[in-house]
This record gives structure tokens, C-alpha cells and sequence, in this order.
RNA sequence: UGGGGCGUCGUCAAGCGGUAAGACACAGGGUUUUGAUCCCUGCACUCAGAGGUUCGAAUCCUCUCGCCCCAGCCA
């Protein structure tokens, strides 16, 4: 808590400023206010723990708020799930708001508006409003229809609400500037026709008031105090201010804008994401190789490790890629710590202990956690037939390898020492299956001569291990920033980002796992049970991100 | 050619006139029954560039260059 006197981020400091000064009487609310329309993404992580964050560390509060004004895109199933996000993420909402909630406000205000005679009916077309707006160096024209009486344009919005129009035919918009050089206040439509049922209000409702038009006025009407958004709404912030500063409302919260977060070898657009889902690029909104957040729980990614990422990363105005590999090691940082460890082999290749008994089952003792104590132990059975890994065993193995070879003595985790005295092959060659002699001096793993091994390899028990299907998630896509310029994203799309393993031999203690448990495979990576893909007779494992691997990066693939 | 933003290590990011934090990555080394974890060490004489102000600038001024956003009845 020394954090105290830091500055901090510059969203921070401002608050810490307002504060100092007694702004909104030392009182901090903030809101994260998702558009219903789909699913949430860790570029909305930042937001979340952004928002709520700062609310917390100054005592206020944050608002989760449905920003619903787009009946023809937004979704109940959005809602539900977009809730059940960001409670798993880790956040408490007492009762969601929602935009929807305010429109009987909001069309008050919009009358209010007309009686000032800042607003009007204005019966352009799409086409000819377009026109009229001007580009962005050459000024707009007034609408012909910009200055009605205000009587008449009380008339005409009040047959906008009861639906006299067809959508298209007119709007009410905003009298500002046509001359603007920014072209949000070039009189912005702030309500129009839209004859759409929506997911709260039902058919209440033929006309929606725009976004810049609800946003501002929600925020006031909930006491906002910080609205924190991104970047590309800094050029609607004169708007913001002057529908608050126009209309009489409770308070004028101020609007602050950050960049967005982007990430190496990902999409964050729920555009983008729809698209790959849509096109059937990945299984689902919930593909564990989605930056989805429900994608990434799936995979099992954990609130403690998006949190702590987003608040690592900081958080500017600049436009920022943030490196995949720091996303991953702050995984690895919490998964390191909570992961119990198990193991289980991958891609099988069966071991004979020559040596060792018919029959003979011995219960080895293994620590669910190296550095952890309390995590308590666990019983691995150990027979004649083992299962280790085929990536561990090579037939000409260059000096640094530490692993098994012909003549060569590795550790098996936990068990015994053991030395691969044969090779089995098939009829094309491959090996398939290794003979070895297992030193009974070593029960446990340690020579009594002290005699040093350097490899320590994990192995399954033939006779009494879990058949199991694991899949192997990477980057989804080969380029580090796919959406680079206008050609299409999905060309970049890796054809590897998925690969499935289905003889996969795992450790009997993973018959039953606890739902959202991830465990650790030793020297392999974090894995989680798919629930939602696992069979009865055949449970799936996420493989949830690899280890670190020296090895790897010193023997660039074989 | 209009308006709004942004430019500090490979990637994020502190810094707010007193002489470049930290994290990830990377490179060495140590411990280790996970080539994991952990622990050391190294890693921007320089802050987009050029001028200027100052005893002193990444921080102030001027100009130049580069990148992003805006012409939905989307948010």
C-alpha cells in the first residue's frame, strides 16, 4: 500500500487530482457499459479491470451498464453471458443498469432538446443527409428542414414515437454546426426509426436515441463521475460535452479516453471474431483459441492471470501490440503457483521393464507440488509396462540430449533409474517399443553410489492409466498482426492451431477432475478437462499453455 | 489539403527541468528427481528528427517527419 503517493497511470493521477480538489465531492463511480452484442473479449478485460479498479482503490463504485440502444444487434444471450463474464473475471455489479432503462429519460430529454430549439425533425434521406454532411475537408449544408418550428417538431417526434414513419423516412437530430470541422457535431442524428423488437423494451418502442445521445445522458443519470472509454471516441467528446452542457441533467461526468489493447497473433474486433465463428475458422465463440474470454476459460486461463495481465500492461494513449509471450507468462506466473502437478504422456511409447517382476505392482510417492508441502502427496502405481513419452527417446541422440537412448540411463520421475538396453521396431521402421533394466537400488529416484543422472523423464503405468483425448491450442494465426492493411485477415489464419492428439495415456488420479482445475503435466504444460467436449469413456484435455522449454529453444525442431 | 490523437529498449511502460524505473523477451551463470520453478548477472551515454531556451531538457518553445482515428439512421 505504498502505492499511496505514486502517480500511477495517467487516468489515475487525473482521479487522484479531482479528488485532491474535491471534484463530485470526492466521490469516484465508473462504468463498464458493453454493447450487448456479443461476447466479451480480453481487450475488454483492460476496460473491466480498468473501470472497476479505479473504482475500488478510491472507495466508489462501477456500474455494469447495458449500453442497448441498437435493438437490431443486441441479444438476450449477450446480456446473460456478458454478465457471467465478468462476475467469473472477478467483478461485483450489485444489479446490472441498462441503457434501455433510461428511455422514457431520454425521450423527455429529447423533447427538451426541441423546446430549446437545439433540435429537429429532419426528413432527409440516407443518401441525401449524406450529401448534405459535407467530407471531411469540405464543410456540410444545412438541412432544408433544420429550422422548423418547434411546434412542428414537437409534432412530427411525437409521430416518430407512434409510429407514423417507416425507418429511413426521418430523424431527430441535433442542431449544432454543419460547418464543424469535426463532423460529430455536424447536427448528429440522436434518434431515429428503428421498428425492431428489443431484448428488454420489447415493442415499446419505434424510435432509439443514437449512442452519443444515450451514453453522456446514462452517465449523468447514474452519477458517473469518470467515464473512461477508448481512443476512438475522443472526437465525440465536444458532443458529449455539449448535449450535458445543453440539456439540464444531474451532473457532467467527465470523459476520458485510453487505447485499446491489441495483441500479437490475435484478432480483437468482435467483427473479426464473428467473422472466424461465423465461417466456421474455429468451433465456436467459446474455441479455446479464441481471445474470447469465454474462449480462454474454456482453455483454461485464469481470472487471477487476465487480471494481473491487465495490470501489468498499463495503460496510455498509445497505439500499443502487445506481445502474445507476456499475456502467457503471466499464465504461467499463477498457474505455476495454484496447478497441482500430475503426469500423463502424450504421445505414448511403451516401455518393458526386463527386469522387473510379472505382475508386480509397487505405489510410488509423488508430490503434487514441488515447492508446496501442504498440496500433500499422491500414489502412482509402477509395473513392468510404462508408457513414456516418444519425444524423450531418440535412436542416435546428440551429447546434450538427456533423455533415453540406446544404452542410456534416465530418471522416471519418481521411480527408478532405469537404462534402455533394446529397441523394437515395426515392419516400416519405427520404433516401437523400448526394453530397458530398471536399477532396484533406486526406489524413488536416487542411486545409493551417488552415481549422477541428468535426464528425469515422466512415464504412466501401462495397466492402470486414463485413455484420453488432448488438444494442442497455438497462435491462431501465422502473422504477427493479422488484420495489417485492407486484404483479408483469415488468409493468415495458422492451419496448425489446432492439432489432436487421441492416444493420449494420463495418470489414473485424472479420472475425476474438478471442474476448472488445471493441472500441471509434468514437463509438458498446464492442461484442463474439457467438459464441454469430454465424453464419458473419453475425457478431453485443453492443453492450456506449455511450460517455458530451454530445450526447445536450443534444438530448433527436429 | 479539414479535425482529433500519439511518438522513451525487440514488446508494454515509468518519467512531469537536475542528468533514463520496472515487466516481458533476449544472453550468460547458479540451484534443481519437471531441460519447469527459483536465484544471480548483462541488456536505451539515450528518449522520432532538427533547431532554440537554460548552468542543466526525454521533460519548455519552434519547425519537420512518422503512425492511428473520424464522412453508420453502429457502439
Amino acid at each position: 500500500m505504498e502505492e499511496e503517493n505514486k502517480k500511477g497511470h495517467f487516468i489515475e493521477a487525473i482521479i487522484k487530482e479531482d479528488l485532491q480538489n474535491n471534484k463530485n465531492n470526492g466521490q469516484v463511480l465508473t462504468r463498464f457499459p458493453p454493447e450487448p452484442n456479443g461476447y466479451l473479449h480480453i481487450g475488454h478485460a483492460k476496460s473491466i479491470c480498468l473501470n472497476f479498479n479505479m473504482a475500488k482503490q478510491f472507495n466508489g463504485i462501477c456500474n455494469l451498464r447495458f449500453d442497448d440502444s441498437n435493438p437490431a444487434k443486441e441479444k438476450q444471450i449477450y446480456i446473460d453471458s456478458i454478465k457471467d463474464t465478468v462476475n467469473w473475471l472477478g467483478f461485483d455489479f450489485k444489479t446490472p443498469f441498462y441503457a434501455s432503462d433510461y428511455f422514457d429519460r431520454l425521450h423527455e430529454f429529447a423533447v427538451q432538446l426541441i423546446r430549446k430549439g437545439k433540435a429537429y425533425v429532419c426528413s432527409l434521406s440516407p443518401e441525401q443527409m449524406r450529401e448534405y454532411r459535407g467530407t471531411l475537408t469540405e464543410k456540410g449544408k444545412n438541412s432544408p428542414y433544420r429550422d422548423r418550428p418547434i411546434q412542428e417538431n414537437l409534432d412530427l417526434f411525437d409521430q416518430m414515437k407512434n409510429g407514423k414513419f417507416q425507418e429511413g423516412e426521418v430523424t431527430l437530430r441535433a442542431k449544432i454546426d454543419m460547418a464543424s470541422p469535426n463532423i460529430n457535431l455536424r447536427d448528429p442524428i440522436i434518434y431515429r426509426v428503428k421498428k425492431a423488437t428489443h431484448p428488454r423494451t420489447g415493442d415499446k418502442w419505434c424510435i432509439y436515441p443514437m449512442y452519443d445521445f444515450t451514453h453522456c445522458l446514462s452517465d449523468s443519470l447514474e452519477g458517473i463521475t469518470h467515464s473512461l472509454c477508448s481512443l476512438e471516441f475522443e472526437d465525440h467528446r465536444p458532443l458529449y460535452d455539449w448535449i450535458l452542457d445543453t440539456l439540464e441533467t444531474p451532473c457532467h461526468p467527465q470523459q476520458i479516453e485510453f487505447a485499446r489493447m491489441n495483441i500479437n497473433y490475435t484478432v480483437l474486433s468482435k467483427r473479426k471474431l464473428q467473422l472466424l465463428v461465423e465461417q466456421h475458422h474455429v468451433s465456436g465463440w467459446d474455441d479455446p483459441r479464441l481471445p474470447t474470454l469465454e474462449g480462454m476459460r474454456r482453455r483454461g486461463y485464469t481470472p487471477e492471470a487476465i487480471r494481473n495481465f491487465c495490470n501489468i500492461i498499463g495503460v496510455s494513449k498509445k497505439d500499443s501490440r502487445i506481445d502474445m509471450g507476456l499475456l502467457e507468462s503471466c499464465l504461467r506466473d499463477d498457474l505455476n503457483e495454484r496447478a497441482p502437478r500430475v503426469m500423463g504422456v502424450l504421445k505414448p511409447l511403451k516401455v518393458t521393464i526386463e527386469n522387473y517382476p510379472d505382475g508386480k505392482t509397487e505405489e510410488m510417492v509423488a508430490m503434487n507440488h514441488p515447492q508446496k508441502e501442504e498440496m500433500g502427496n499422491r500414489a502412482i502405481g509402477f509395473s513392468k509396462q510404462i508408457y513414456v513419452e516418444q519425444d524423450d527417446f531418440m535412436e542416435d541422440p546428440p551429447k546434450k540430449f538427456f533423455r533415453l537412448g540406446p544404452g542410456r540411463e534416465v530418471r522416471l520421475r519418481y521411480a527408478y533409474l532405469v537404462t534402455c538396453k533394446q529397441v523394437i521396431k515395426n515392419e516400416q521402421g519405427e520404433v516401437i517399443e523400448l526394453i530397458c533394466t530398471h536399477d532396484p537400488q533406486t526406489r524413488g529416484g536416487n542411486a545409493p553410489d551417488g552415481r549422477k543422472v541428468k535426464g528425469t523423464i515422466h512415464w504412466v503405468n501401462a495397466n492402470d492409466c486414463l485413455d484420453a483425448e488432448v488438444r494442442l491450442y497455438d497462435r491462431l494465426f501465422t502473422d504477427e498482426n493479422p488484420e495489417q492493411g485492407n486484404q483479408d485477415f483469415t488468409e493468415n489464419l495458422n492451419p496448425d492451431s489446432l492439432e489432436i492428439l487421441r492416444n493420449c495415456k494420463l495418470e489414473k488420479s485424472l479420472g475425476a477432475t474438478a471442474p476448472g482445475t488445471v493441472y500441471q503435466f509434468e514437463r509438458l504444460g498446464y492442461f484442463c478437462q474439457d467438459l464441454k467436449a469430454s465424453q464419458k469413456d473419453m475425457p478431453v484435455f485443453n492443453r492450456t499453455v506449455t511450460l517455458r522449454d530451454a530445450w526447445a529453444k536450443m534444438s530448433p525442431k527436429a
